[in-house]
DNA sequence: TCGAAACTGAACCAATCGGTTTAAACTGCA
DNA sequence: TGCAGTTTAAACCGATTGGTTCAGTTTCGA
């Protein structure tokens, strides 16, 4: 894995408890948001002193920032999943929206976004990590396949970063956002096969080459 | 103005400085989220003791509920924009989208949104304020006009509610995103035309009728 | 012009906040 | 076994929090 690239890194701090403690601030800070996580919370949740909590991180700003980088580029390994670049675009879509849509619905993605949308204020490098870990990330993939299906001559696109932005909101279209604000967090199959059908079916209709 | 219709309200609680209150109220909650909003500071962003804030709202919760309905019901007037449910679908989708990408671009619009995903777990009824008075009445309003323009033979479409969902979603192609999370709050006229004519032209790819 | 109601400003409260300190207990390597 | 480095619990700090109280001023309809 990544490990020995990680033993390279910039702030080898000392101690053994460093992963536990960012679970802890992790539990909190997704849950209560960076003013409303009190540092004695965090302690608690991660099993941890204070004192132990204050020898890894100065104050608490850093401790929500190194927790939001990690968490970040975790999301970022999650939207690295391998697309078959040789199958067809009706599959590859389908498929596609269905890894998507998973991801975008799960506690851990909204949590992580709203976060990050809420503070990106009072910590301006937050919105861009999560932008570049996540929806860049997955438009570059997406607008990738595209280019070399267009090279096959099975799809007709000029802008291919607009498409991929385009196909990405469409597999959102009402799920999402009833995710978002809380109103509803269990998906039956039939209602997401509705918005994937929906999508690539859209998607296709613009950009598909009739054959 | 609206004083005398004001006046049979349910909550025609004492004083003349209510909707001061609630305005330095929005001021301060927008920028700080409710943790992060001092009763102090609202006091003083109103103009007003916080003695008399007091005696309109039991506690900071209800201040902050009474605040957030305030702007969502404001946000729904704002959605409620006439369509010309006689004109073409061409011009009333490009029209729809330029409106559209205006609302959700402005800032107003953006804070509202940050402090309603934000809190939405720490107050239930949040969520579905914003989403009720945003995204459902704005996708009501176009699935309507889809209706009529489906009796007209304008377009092909047999599920309206997801193809109003789709085209909220393809008017937010990127500038949604890039701007929700402080990446960009300025946007030139040829980046909202290109994601305008995008998702009029995907849009009536699909469901358009040839003419 | 009078008087009740609304408003003010500042002092005040207990609780909690982020952060520090300390002396003792634990850990793992030599 | 010894010892250096970590971790611990708890006490502690000043600042700030949400919320209350109150004596005095302003407002405005009758």
């Amino acid at each position: 894995m990544n490990i020995i690239a990680e033993q390279g890194r910039v702030k080898p701090r000392k101690g053994r408890k460093y992963d536990q403690v960012l679970d802890g601030a992790r539990e909190v800070f997704l849950v209560s948001g960076f003013e409303g996580a009190s540092v004695d919370d965090i302690a608690r949740a991660a099993g941890v002193s204070k004192a132990t909590l204050y020898s890894y991180f100065p104050d608490k700003r850093l401790m929500f920032t190194a927790m939001a980088e990690r968490e970040c580029s975790r999301q970022a390994s999650a939207a690295l999943q391998v697309i078959d670049m040789t199958a067809p675009p009706a599959l590859v879509l389908r498929q596609t929206a269905g890894r998507l849509i998973r991801i975008i619905l799960s506690d851990f993605s909204q949590r992580i976004f709203r976060v990050c949308v809420a503070e990106s204020d009072r910590f301006p490098e937050l919105g861009q990590a999560f932008y570049d870990s996540g929806p860049a990330l997955g438009r570059a993939r997406i607008a990738d396949y595209l280019r070399q299906a267009k090279a096959r001559g099975e799809v007709a696109i000029e802008d291919f970063e607009l498409a991929a932005d385009q196909f990405a909101e469409l597999c959102k279209a009402d799920l999402w956002t009833r995710a978002v604000f809380g109103i509803q967090n269990r998906f039956s199959d039939e209602e997401i096969d509705r918005v994937i059908e929906g999508a690539v079916t859209t998607f296709l209709a613009r950009y598909g080459v009739r054959g």
